[in-house]
DNA sequence: CGGACTATTGAAGACGTTCAAGGTATGTGG
DNA sequence: CCACATACCTTGAACGTCTTCAATAGTCCG
């Protein structure tokens, strides 16, 4: 996707919890993530954490930065990070060669991100964790690190929690509702979806939500 | 803030709960929201609702159009909607003269978004709406739409329940509560607050959450 | 092998929902 | 200008989902 010239040179990589960036930070570059998991996130003065998006392979981080200027929220890695180190600007819209990514992905974050309202807003707790991990596999399935119907998930409990609005402890219970029901087997960070079409419609998703 | 040269021509009108934008369609111009209320939201199955964004007069509606192309979401009038038409396309990022607020409005949007991610995940009844309350007088605040420490407010306690992701009774409910306490006065469609930072401090929010 | 993080389980409790009814505005047509 | 219909707001009581607190097991990794 992008061009191979000089990679090595713009080539960072960062290990599990390392941050990608601080919250106010003015950053130097995009990345754009090869391999691991990141994610934005908001911390409450009393301790609570909601986590705002997550970086997988393919995406870029952040498209927002090329816009504001600045990271007004944290970036942190989840799993040890490689990256590519991009120029953190709008590129022309009429050169839409080169990083042809930009704007779909600026527009594909902002979709998620509504969706994530829709859900966090009005959905029960089975609805919101069959939302995730859905759009987790559709999307490693677009970067084309899906085998069959399984995937990575390096996503502890916790971070489940602090992404769907819910307590580790209920996301623990919730999780093995599902198993229970054979919607998800989920053991040692991978993902497996016996029937895809039957955890889409426990997330009470519209249609839009994501690509079928 | 636009140039005043044929604005007549490009003017339109729209009455309470006639939709800007239906869902999958294809927008043949951006609205610049002159006067009036509008909010974008998702219907699911069986009923709920949730508003996704609100736009208030000198709002943009929307600029991620722009972007995709496409309305992923409706948009219905609040109230009746005074707007402009605009070029539904992204303004050459070189010439911000004419749109020189889109990119500042594109931004404002997707920050406030994921403020609400943190506020519909992780936020009590009271934090909702306080936050609620508070952004609406800030974005009247700097339209040039607040009097003294009042402003508009045409929600109904319904929409009020659709945008914080609660029910119309247990908004009701943490309205009579704020007003007890005196954080905010609220009646016949029209909002003060007596103590800014009182209900700064309610709506936890953690200082990059909106302008201060 | 030890230490820390992660997952699991149980019991009690809180916050918000649901259902239902009554009261108050609001706007329209006669 | 009043009558009426509709929407909106308010209140009470019972219920349910999710949280909180706490303790135990499992897993990973140096």
């Amino acid at each position: 996707m992008l061009s191979q010239v000089a990679e090595g040179e713009n080539q960072v990589h960062f290990r599990m919890h390392q941050f990608l960036a601080r919250e106010n930070e003015k950053p130097d570059a995009m990345l754009y993530v090869q391999e691991g998991w990141a994610c934005r996130y908001r911390l409450l003065s009393d301790g609570r954490r909601q986590i705002t998006a997550l970086y997988l392979p393919g995406d870029y981080c952040d498209p927002q930065w090329a816009l504001g200027g600045v990271a007004s929220q944290p970036v942190v890695a989840i799993t040890n990070v490689r990256a590519l180190r991009l120029p953190c600007r709008i590129p022309s819209h009429a050169g839409f060669d080169g990083h042809n990514g930009f704007w779909q992905a600026l527009s594909g974050m902002i979709e998620r991100q509504a969706n994530w309202l829709v859900t966090l807003g009005r959905k029960t707790a089975l609805e919101r964790v069959a939302h995730l991990l859905l759009e987790l596999f559709e999307r490693m399935r677009q970067a084309g690190l899906a085998y069959g119907q399984q995937c990575a998930m390096p996503l502890t409990q916790m971070e489940i929690a602090d992404m769907t609005g819910l307590t580790p402890v209920h996301v623990n219970r919730t999780l093995q509702s599902m198993r229970a029901r054979g919607l998800v087997e989920l053991q040692s960070k991978w993902l497996r979806i016996p029937e895809l079409q039957a955890l889409r419609e426990v997330a009470a998703l519209t249609g839009q939500d994501m690509a079928a």
